[in-house]
RNA sequence: GCGAGAGUGGCGGAAUUGGCAGACGCACCAGACUUAGGAUCUGGCACCGCAAGGUAUAGGGGUUCAAGUCCCCUCUCUCGCACCA
């Protein structure tokens, strides 16, 4: 087949001979590898530090070194590049770096599968796809490259995380895990398909472990307020989404007296307003005090459903709907207000990880504590009433949970249940029985993998000493090379005793080295600040340059990380600050969060069978055009549908211009810019045209980032010129130029190579960004005159070319006495006239 | 269940501030050039109708001279959270 296509193409080429030349062919292979041989060659891309121009930080999610790039890949970095492309031709200084993720799980595997090493494997994969990378032509300052498994970026690491031990921002502390009986590992929540290990299918066990921990709580309030700061840079939905992640919720600490005067049981409650209606209390299975309050002849049925409730696993635990259950401990408690006993039961719907893990149960106002109170038969006690109604604890069928009036509270009667909740507040503090709190549904964040593959947490665990820091000259901490990786026995850095075995630096007694590394989320938190400094040696991060191009004024990347990442990126930065290592409070001030790459009503995945391979595509029909499509099919922030002939269509535009260019070229090479006072109405339409479309343009890319319509304006634009007859009229050539070098330019962000090649057969030397963006002659796109729309009760009837500055009674006037309108007003009296200027009439007729 | 977003031709999508619905592209149809066409060019293309005209932005109601756009209700889909006390 590609034999007989080539043929065909070569006989083209005999029968008509303008295309004897072989620079009129558009061929994406040879435009494509010279110009990225000439960016490269003149470092186009660099970027330095220059006070004089105006920073522009622009940054998309670095990739994770999987083997090659896919599509979702090539739409990322493809919406970047025409962002950074533009604001280099605006005349910003722009950074644009790259590099990788490239710590995890997968190198891990693949090295267990193939016999070999992590590094390998990754490395491998990194020089793989850089080379994807730079056949798409993306501008990146590849000197600033970094990958995060390099020893020159987690030392640095090291040295963060033994800042964060001082401040005690990072602990060790015992928390539930899922942990994989066969492969010897913590998994993460993503990596247990119902209930049992994504690799070998082994039953998930749920275990305490000790673990490393972030204290990202310690910044849950600032990390809340700051999302108002960021409101209008990023999607509302991203900041709800951290917002209710971090989830404030503002009430009361109460303590309840337990009936034997021994002890005492804290809540947490949002709903003090309701305290008078607590008539029985909720315990998580693993509060702490289950076990003392739990009395001889319960104590069986108790074990019994504390067993059940810890063999659901945290996941079922949430999702569905599990039917209410509790056991009573045989304790009771004492309302602090009402003083009335309450019953203590354990319930499997109180969560030992949100506030006190113990609930007051209000079951008139609560729903859950009202489905439980029925199942168990507890008492129902109504506090507050509906505006002008009166509950009937006997009759409810369902927990009233709306606002009303206080009742059965002792002196908090007939008022408002939100003024209430004020004044119960207050009495609480003023009586020593709760005070005011605020809790959150954040937790802190476990970095702790028992894994090979990621950063060592630089630690030294002493059987006298405890845990020890490694001192700063014995950093950094290297992944021994010499691990063993079968699949078998658990992290294999354990298994390596050169690195296990050392001193301890405090009383140099034999102890044994961390072997836990960090959450791969942990590098992925800082890689951006490193960037503007990638190979400062002084320490993780050069503050100079830092307070320079920080903040990321444009961060590129999938919803996904809506939160986990985007969360610790702020975090961390936040703590690098309060280090003094910068001065940024938060790390990107735009975000734009771009949609999936779907084919076939799916996404693009092996068993699917609809992966469109992006080196295939390239070869076919070239990096620009990959480029093309994937900017025109669909905004940046909606998924993109891919269509094979979509793309056929977006190469055939380029061969339209690219033929429209050399069409051309003899009349305008040495064209002399158009004398404006002579020309003819046409050329003045086609460069009023240029100019809408250029305005167009820049006004689609900047800040709105519609790229699809700004692509189809300057198709339009090249109908337009397409469709102009005199094109090598010398009258006109001089337009005619400049409509074409706009084109050109407008389209130099998206399509680079191309416009590159072809900014050189204009006759220009050096790369079209240094032409930079084109501007717009405010006069030429005022219109000459205008279309007026006539309508009648609301119905497009007619239209009107007027001139611009035209009067309203004249279009009025001209409106009513349009031949078509005549025919609708016939027999009817005219009510009103309504004009928009320079749009339209509105005849309303009755 | 709660929260957020979306629903427009055969398809991807336009319509930025309440003012011509369907830009641009794909697919399709017709024609031109051609030994040939999966190249290129010209034209057509929401639906009904010969036409005049009518009907159309998930469905129903409302506000308005005017609604894809604003308000209310319903349906469907997507995403997030999912017993958060």
């Amino acid at each position: 087949m590609e034999i007989f296509l080539d043929l065909n193409r070569d006989l083209n080429l005999f029968f008509i001979p303008r295309r004897f030349f072989m620079e009129e062919k558009y061929s994406p292979k040879g435009v494509e590898d010279k110009w990225q041989s000439f960016w490269a060659e003149h470092d186009s891309f660099r970027a330095t530090e220059d006070p004089e121009k105006t920073k522009y930080y622009l940054l998309e999610m670095f990739p994770y070194p999987s083997g090659k790039i896919h599509m979702g890949h090539v739409r990322n970095y493809s919406i970047g590049d025409v962002i950074a492309r533009f604001k280099r031709m605006q005349g910003f200084n722009v950074l644009h770096p790259m590099g990788w993720d490239a710590f995890g799980m997968p190198a891990e595997n693949a090295a267990i599968q193939n016999k070999s090493h992590p590094a390998h494997w990754t490395y491998d994969n990194i020089a793989y796809m850089r080379g994807q990378l730079k056949r798409l032509g993306l501008s990146y300052d590849w000197e600033r490259e970094l990958a995060t498994c390099d020893i020159d970026y987690y030392k640095w690491e090291q040295q963060i995380f033994l800042e964060m031990y001082k401040k005690g921002l990072a602990y060790k502390k015992v928390s539930p895990v899922n942990w994989c009986p066969k492969c010897e590992t913590v998994l993460a929540n993503e990596q247990v398909e119902d209930g049992a290990c994504w690799r070998c299918d082994s039953i998930v066990q749920q275990k305490e472990l000790e673990q490393w921990s972030f204290r990202i709580t310690a910044y849950a309030q600032e990390l809340l307020d700051d999302t108002y700061k960021l409101a209008g840079g990023w999607p509302e939905r991203v900041l709800t989404m951290q917002r209710n992640w971090i989830g404030r919720s503002v009430g009361c600490e109460i303590e309840f007296p337990l009936e034997n005067g021994r002890s005492k049981v804290k809540v947490f409650t949002t709903r003090q307003d309701t305290l008078f209606g607590a008539t029985f209390m909720s315990l998580a299975a693993e509060h702490p005090m289950a076990a003392e309050l739990t009395t001889e002849a319960q104590r069986a049925e108790v074990e019994a459903f504390v067993e059940k409730v810890k063999k659901t696993d945290r996941i079922k635990r949430g999702s569905d709907d599990l039917e209410k259950e509790g056991v009573f401990t045989g304790s009771y408690c004492i309302n602090p207000v009402t003083k009335e006993r309450m019953p203590i039961y354990l319930a499997n719907f109180v969560l030992m990880d949100y506030g006190t893990g113990a609930v007051m149960a209000v079951p008139t106002h609560d729903q859950r504590d009202f489905e439980f109170a029925s199942k168990y038969g507890l008492p129902l006690k109504v506090v507050i009433n509906p505006e002008g109604e009166t509950l009937d604890p006997a009759t409810m069928t369902e927990a009233f949970t709306g606002e009303g009036i206080m009742v059965n509270s002792g002196s908090f009667d007939g008022i408002s249940n939100t003024e209430a909740k004020e004044k119960i507040a207050d009495y609480l503090e003023a009586e020593g029985i709760g005070k005011k709190t605020v809790n959150f549904r954040l937790r802190d964040w476990g970095i702790s993998r028992q894994r090979y593959w990621g950063n060592p947490i630089p630690v030294i665990n002493c059987d006298l000493c405890g845990v020890v820091q490694v001192p700063e000259k014995d950093l950094p901490v290297v992944l021994p090379m010499d691990a063993a990786f079968t699949g078998e026995g658990g992290n294999p850095l354990a298994q390596v005793p050169s690195f296990v075995n050392c001193t301890c630096p405090q009383c140099g007694e034999a102890a044994r080295r961390e072997t836990d590394t960090m959450d791969t989320f942990v590098q992925s938190s800082w890689y951006f600040l490193r960037y503007c400094s990638p190979k400062f040696q002084g320490g993780p991060l050069n503050r100079e340059k830092v307070e320079y191009w920080m903040p990321v004024d444009q961060y590129i990347g999938g919803i996904e990380h809506a939160v986990l990442h985007l969360l610790y990126a702020r975090f961390f930065t936040k703590v690098l600050r309060d280090l003094g290592y910068c001065n940024v409070d938060e790390p990107f001030s735009n975000l734009l969060t771009q949609g999936m790459v779907i084919k076939d009503g799916a996404k693009m995945s092996k068993s699917k069978g609809n992966v469109v391979d992006p080196n295939a595509l390239i070869e076919r029909y070239g990096a620009d055009t990959a480029r093309l499509f994937s900017l025109f099919a669909a905004p940046p922030e909606k998924d993109l549908d891919w269509s094979d002939q979509g793309v056929d269509g977006s190469y055939r535009f380029l061969n339209r211009v690219w033929r429209l260019v050399f069409d051309v070229l003899p009349a305008v090479k040495n064209a002399a810019p158009a004398d404006l006072e002579t020309l003819s109405a046409e050329a003045k339409n086609l460069r009023r045209a240029v100019h809408k479309t250029i305005k167009k343009v820049t006004e689609d890319i900047d800040g709105r980032f519609h790229f699809n319509t700004a692509i189809a304006a300057v198709m339009e634009l090249v109908n337009t010129l397409q469709g102009f007859e005199g094109k090598t009229a010398p009258e006109n050539v001089g337009v005619v130029r400049e409509a074409v070098e706009s084109v050109v330019r407008l389209l130099a962000p998206f399509v680079p190579h191309f416009t590159e090649e072809l900014w050189a057969e204009l006759g220009y030397t050096g790369s079209v960004e240094q032409a930079g963006w084109p501007g717009y002659d405010a006069e030429a796109v005022v219109d000459e005159e205008i279309t007026v729309v006539i309508q009648v009760n609301g119905k497009l009837r007619s239209k009107l070319l007027v001139a611009p500055d035209v009067q309203e009674e004249t279009v009025k006037q001209a409106a009513l006495a349009d031949d078509k309108i005549q025919v609708f007003l016939e027999g009817k009296s005219v009510k009103k006239v309504i004009y928009v200027p320079g749009k339209l009439v509105n005849i309303v007729v009755a």
